[in-house]
Parts: C-alpha cells; structure tokens; sequence
DNA sequence: ACATAATCATGATGAGCATCATATTTAATC
DNA sequence: GATTAAATATGATGCTCATCATGATTATGT
C-alpha cells in the first residue's frame, strides 16, 4: 500500500504525535514501536519506513514536543498558576515534555541530549519574555530558577501517594516562586 | 550453599546497595535482576529468596536508599551549594536519588509511591531544620520550593549536551536559592 | 497507460529478561 | 551427629520486543 507524498508526511506527524503523548504518559521504555504504530492507525512494519530505530523515534519525537511550545506569550504569574496546577500534574500525556520526560533523556542517545539542550534554551527564552524584568541578568537568573522549581515540583509532585503532599508541593512551590519575584526590580 | 543467618542479612543488605548504586546509574528498566545479583557477588537464583518480584526490589531500594539521608545537620548554604555542583551532577550513581529517581517512580508500583511520599516527607523536614528560619510557615515554603529547585535543576543539567549550558542551570538555580533566602526573618 | 519505486502490511527472527524448577550445600536445631 | 529446612547455584521456560524480510498496492513521472 502505497500512499501519496502528502499522505506519507501526514502519517509521520501523527505518528510523532502520539509517540509524544504515549511517551510522555508512559515513559519511553514502556512504550512499544508496535503501540505507537497501532495508535497511529498503521502496523509495525512501515515504522522504519519513518525511522531508522525506536532511539530515532525518540529523538525526533523530543524535538517534536519540545518544539511545540506552551506558554508562549503569557503572563508569567498566570503560566506558573497552571504549570503548578493539579490538573497539569494529573495529565502528563498532554502536560509539559520537559516534566514528563527530562529526567529519562539521560538514559537517551547523545541526539535526544542534544534535542533537550534546544528545547531547554527555548524554554528559558520564552519565559524571560514573559517575565517583568528589565536587567536581562536578572531574568536569565529568575527564569533559570522558576523553570527548575517548576519542572522538579511536577515530578515530585507526580511521584509521591499522598494527595495532601501532592498538592502542597504545588502550592508551597507557586508561592516559593511568587515571593522571590517580589524582591526582584522589575519593569 | 546455604549461609549463615547473619550471612544472608549481609548478602541482603549488599543487594540492595548496589541496587540503589546501579538505579540511580543506568534507571530501573536498565538494569536487570542478574546484573543486580552479579553485582552483589551472587547468582540470580538466589534474589527470590531475597525478594517477590523486581518490583518489590525497587520498593524496597527507594526505602533504603531515601532513609540514607544525605545534608544531615549540615548547614543550608552549604547543602545547596554541594547539591548543585557539577561534581554531584556527574556521580549520580553515588549522589541523591531523589534526583535520578523521582521521575521514574511514576511508572513504577504503589508502595514504590509511598516510599518516596515518605522519603520526600522526611527530606522537607531536614532542609526545614537546615533552614536559618523560624517561622515554620515561612520555612515549609522555603523548604519544598528549594527542594523542587534543587531536584528540578539536576534532573536538567544531567539531560543536555550542552555543559556550558548545564553548568549555568546549576549556578543560576543556586544563585535564585540564595537570592529567595535573603527576604525571608532568619533566626 | 506503463514502468518504477516507494509505502505500508504480514509474518519471521533472535535476543534479552523476569521468573520458575530443581539440585546442592550447609547452618540450625535437637 | 543426624535431621531438617533454608540459601544459593544452575539451568530451563516463556514472553516481550526491536528489527528484518518479503510481498502487495499504488502514487509518481514519463
């Protein structure tokens, strides 16, 4: 089964869709080629059609999502309000790839480090433009130490059992993140 | 070959060391039941006398290895600036497994939950007691967002390629901990 | 329309790994 | 010291998965 050149790309972005989705749910070695083939309505032979191999796959599925940028334009208070947001924490297949994946990119191929690296620059990028802050030091430094808190807070908050823990992460981290800017001169 | 009952205790206790070693190293999925017991100077015969399942091993190791408190009684400063330096980024087999672990726990079992609840609980209560600040509220909030901070901040220096990059997460992040701390009433 | 070649489907293949079965050794107990 | 039962070793077993081989279909370019 042949399908036109239009067809083809359109296959490869969903397959990098859902890749990201099943990924960031999952996790990247719970994730089987065959899945991912399946949930984008094809089987597992033409997989290297598209891809040379799973680590391909991944690579390519990071600068994918990591491409896609969230948060673009906001204002800051509003998007740590929903980063740090229960709902954020409860669907990581559609949240951030950074909380969702970082941590496992450093079992990944040198390409994904690479792919992270990128979407990691970007990332502080986009929130120094969301930031009030004049001195472009002062932001590097604020958007630095938001984005960690942001994206450590997630994942602690994703690992532990205990909902009141869970949600006081959150918040305690919201708050943590808010008072800092309070000290910082601002536009 | 049956051991002594202090000898098994022994033999135990070194399977779970080298199992938190090689977690934090290479993550669950990398690493295998035999790898784990070869390492530990056994065959993979015996680990199911020692344990139900790999599951209930990284239950068990997240236990152990969080109990093994490190930044005890240490002073704050001190503890983020060891915490977020390049020397720690790069051992993570020896270093906090928070750090390489906590994204993983996600995917892994229920009381693989709880184990990090607990240990998360007791690693706040030790940075509130670092802390030069006497209102527990002010100190709970300092506590967990420096701690999300920290955790957030390793798990991305140790994801890209970029060293240039990763050093200057670590600087920054440790620079917007310290800036936070100076507008809180110290002790 | 024809020839070509690319896309995808079906169906191996082979490796890796968690777990189990069984045998061996020997500490514990009396 | 004889017996029992526990700890470990050796050696299956069976499944999952990434990857490959081959074939059918059909867009694409002439």
């Amino acid at each position: 089964m042949k399908v036109s050149r239009e067809q083809m790309a359109e296959n490869r972005h969903r397959i990098l869709d859902v890749a990201s989705r099943m990924f960031r749910e999952k996790g990247f070695d719970a994730v089987t080629v065959s899945e991912v083939m399946k949930a984008a309505g094809l089987t597992h032979g033409g997989f290297y059609g598209h891809f040379t191999s799973k680590d391909d796959l991944v690579a390519k599925t990071l600068t994918h999502a990591l491409g896609a940028s969230s948060g673009e334009g906001a204002d800051f208070q509003q998007f740590v309000e929903a980063y740090l947001s229960p709902r954020h924490r409860d669907s990581p297949a559609g949240g951030c790839p950074t909380a969702s994946l970082a941590a496992a990119v450093r079992h990944q191929t040198p390409v994904a480090h690479a792919a992270m690296a990128e979407g990691l620059r970007s990332q502080i990028g986009r929130i120094q433009q969301a930031l009030p802050v004049l001195d472009p030091e002062d932001s590097r430094r604020v958007a630095i130490g938001s984005w960690a808190a942001m994206v450590g807070a997630i994942i602690l908050a994703r690992a532990v059992d205990d909902p009141a823990l869970s949600d006081e992460i959150l918040e305690e981290t919201r708050a943590w993140i808010t008072a800092g800017l309070q000290h910082i001169p601002s536009s």
